[in-house]
DNA sequence: TTTAATTTTTAGGCTTGGCTAAAAATTATT
DNA sequence: AATAATTTTTAGCCAAGCCTAAAAATTAAA
């Protein structure tokens, strides 16, 4: 199998590829608070690997190989995350610290099961897709909120931060996933939007608005 | 806190120690599977950190302050496996690995929650006490099966070895935790047993008879 | 296009936790 | 008590992962 460190550089990779065609060494680096030489020695060990495709002062990018542990370990991650939500009364912003120690745990049946006794999760507590055993999962319709215009409804049911500060501001402004919203202004100049949530009006700046997703009715 | 590496050690330092004044380096290096070398270098981090009191050419002993840790390791340990049992359908010889891994999980809301998930149990799937989080456990009267004479009745309530090969035996013989036993007959020959079980007679070696924890009726 | 700035790699070191082989201490045997 | 056997420690080495500092490559700017 796959060292931890290996496991988090493969996670990393794949979170930052997103359609790019190569990773850099130094956003690999800021993502994991290494530095980049240490990136470099690694990117040298996945491509030993066959786990990622690695050209020198390029970047890299994950096989499919490497692609498929990714999914693995993500699978593993919001699994966990659900677990200590619904079972163990964690709330959204203390679970991602446990759950990055829980994703390397390696045993086939424990996930399969643990799988089996939340119910076949589909999304974790952020809303992100929970990918199955074979590594696939559901790609829902989302819009980011910064892109819907003055009227448009729709309900909140992902996250691009998940950050403990912004996990912990929407608890305070009363927002969670399934939340409904409606978009009753947009201020031009600062580019924040006025939102009604639970009935009531609620401002929030574009940073906020550029990490809501919302799937329109 | 403290790395895996030495949490298996000051785990292993604590099963060993059971009464004796101290655990010699190379009982650590059998139960580890390591070297004797390994094993000094390890028992000076230790003393160091004031974890073991380490005697050169001596031996090892846990200070209050490594049995504290050890008993936070073990709780975790067991709890894990009441866990893989109860919730996730492991079977008793399934459980240890996995719990190998998740002891060293670092959180604190994590286990206390896992317990109060489980319903603070007392026991683990083999029969051994699990600490509370004060590091204090119940202590039940047991005598091993090989001291009892013929009519003696009891419930088998723990193991000695729980290794996966005498639990998958114990499956077999439709023996597990709360079976009700009877000694029908010894033989003083090859101080074997004959006792009752699920109320059929089944022959155990002496082998068998000093693993077996009974507590008498 | 030549220089400057930035990014990436290389070279060499450090720590942890292993190892082997030799030396030292302890224990057992004669 | 002296020697032999065993145990333990020391010394030196290795791999994984990280680091810093210097060199090399790439990209941006003049």
């Amino acid at each position: 199998m796959h060292s931890i460190s290996e496991e988090n550089y493969i996670k990393a990779i794949y979170h930052l590829q997103d359609g790019k065609a190569l990773v850099s060494t130094n956003e690999i680096a800021g993502r994991m608070n290494t530095k980049a030489s240490s990136v470099t020695d690694m990117l040298k060990k996945l491509a030993d690997k066959k786990l990622a495709e690695y050209i020198p002062y390029k970047g890299a990018r994950l096989t499919d190989n490497g692609v498929q542990c990714a999914n693995q370990i993500i699978r593993k991650h919001r699994l966990w995350e659900v677990f200590l939500v619904e079972k163990l009364d964690f709330s959204w912003d203390e679970v991602h610290d446990v759950a990055e120690q829980l994703e390397h745990i390696q045993s086939q049946k424990l996930i399969d099961q643990l799988d089996k006794h939340l119910g076949f999760p589909k999304k974790d507590p952020h809303g992100d897709p929970i990918p199955d055993r074979h590594g696939n999962y559901e790609k829902t319709n989302k819009t980011i909120l910064s892109k819907l215009k003055k009227g448009d409804k729709g309900t909140l049911i992902g996250l691009i931060d998940s950050s403990k500060n912004f996990l912990k501001y929407l608890d305070k402004q009363h927002m969670k996933l399934g939340t409904s919203i409606e978009i009753i202004e947009f201020e031009e100049f600062d580019l924040s939007y006025t939102i009604k949530v639970n009935k009531s009006p609620l401002q929030i700046s574009k940073q906020i608005a550029d990490n809501l997703y919302i799937k329109l009715k």
